[in-house]
DNA sequence: AACACGGGGTG
DNA sequence: CACCCAGTGTT
């Protein structure tokens, strides 16, 4: 037997039953892709209803605002995805008359849509013979053939791309590629992996070697940047200030209280820059716990204090009760969670 | 090719 | 704590 039938086979007895594997709309389709981009399945979930229930059409989401969207978003992380996200649901809609673009290379033309996104709407949409790569299919076809490049190498890609093209079935290729990215999510585990419930078990080369754990090889990171950041929490009758970040960064667009990045532990000299005056008069700092980013440890604190004065062009007021309208950062949704009132 | 970009789960 | 997750865009 193939190994395409194989896991073929396994897929339909094993696989789970998640609502975009009952759908061909390339819409259900892309949202469910772009929101599971760096995400578990888990935890992508709820947004995937969220957003189903807000946008039902891509045109629904063409007409949001951008704000609506990443409030959507919060807590996902990747916020770029959100803004790449409704940019191209309005090209699709103005620019292409709301026809969904089929072949892998204009998917690929599209915002927010790189070489995984666009093989997989091409082929669970579309069933174009377009193999995935992702975490979960580099993990399994590294272990088959034993890979000893970096993964991430144009050298390690373009094997693990040669196997797949002749591994895969052209007769259903959304199959075979929700079957590959189901045996790394359940069977092909980084840490111990099931090696004895593996269907393709006797085509792997890690397996007989005795040593699938070695693989996949991957470069070393580099270490985590440390990045001390005060939050100015100016209140005044119930309302405080908020601002939008900047278009590029980290939390990029999305709404914050008014910050500055220190270079040591934050102190309330440090907002003096934002609100001149404010360390002659009482104030509160909290100090928030550690925020762990993949590339980042942030450590933050918030200075509390009475405030009337003047805004600048990018601040405004707006009431506590008001805060669920904006999305903002995890890090001070947590912090707005443990505010009293 | 290297880097920036979130947040949460797991052993 | 280190590693990983249905990766993409920029430099």
């Amino acid at each position: 037997m193939e190994i395409h039938q194989k896991l073929k086979f396994w897929f339909q007895k094993e696989g789970r039953d998640l609502p975009w594997r009952h759908t061909t709309d390339p819409y259900y389709i892309w949202l469910s892709e772009v929101i599971l981009q760096q995400t578990r399945v888990e935890q992508g979930l709820p947004y995937y209803w969220k957003f189903i229930e807000r946008f039902p059409h891509i045109q629904d989401l063409a007409q949001a605002s951008e704000d609506e969207v990443f409030r959507l978003w919060q807590g996902l992380g990747y916020y770029s995805r959100a803004k790449s996200l409704l940019k191209t649901a309005q090209r699709i809609e103005t620019t292409l008359q709301g026809i969904f673009p089929q072949s892998y290379s204009d998917l690929l033309a599209l915002p927010g849509i790189g070489p995984y996104t666009a093989a997989a709407i091409a082929s669970f949409a579309f069933n174009k013979p377009q193999p995935v790569l992702d975490g979960n299919v580099q993990r399994v076809v590294s272990r088959c053939i034993q890979l000893e490049e970096p993964v991430e190498s144009k050298k390690g890609r373009s094997q693990m791309q040669e196997w797949l093209n002749q591994s895969m079935s052209h007769k259903d290729p959304a199959t075979f590629n929700q079957s590959m990215m189901e045996l790394g999510a359940l069977i092909c585990l980084p840490r111990n992996p099931l090696c004895s419930r593996c269907p393709i078990q006797e085509h792997c080369l890690a397996y007989q070697a005795g040593s699938p754990e070695r693989y996949p090889i991957k470069k070393p990171k580099p270490a985590k940047q440390q990045m001390y950041l005060a939050f100015a929490h100016a209140e005044h009758s119930n309302k405080l200030v908020i601002q939008k970040r900047k278009p590029q960064g980290i939390w990029a667009n999305l709404w914050e209280l008014p910050s500055v990045v220190t270079q040591k532990t934050p102190a309330i000299s440090d907002v003096e820059l934002l609100f001149p005056g404010v360390s002659d008069k009482p104030y509160l700092q909290v100090e928030l716990p550690y925020h762990l980013l993949s590339h980042r440890e942030i450590r933050a604190s918030v200075f509390i204090f009475p405030y009337e004065g003047p805004l600048n062009s990018e601040q405004k007021w707006i009431s506590k009760f008001e805060l669920d309208a904006y999305g903002f950062p995890r890090i001070l949704t947590r912090y707005f969670e443990s505010m009293p009132d």
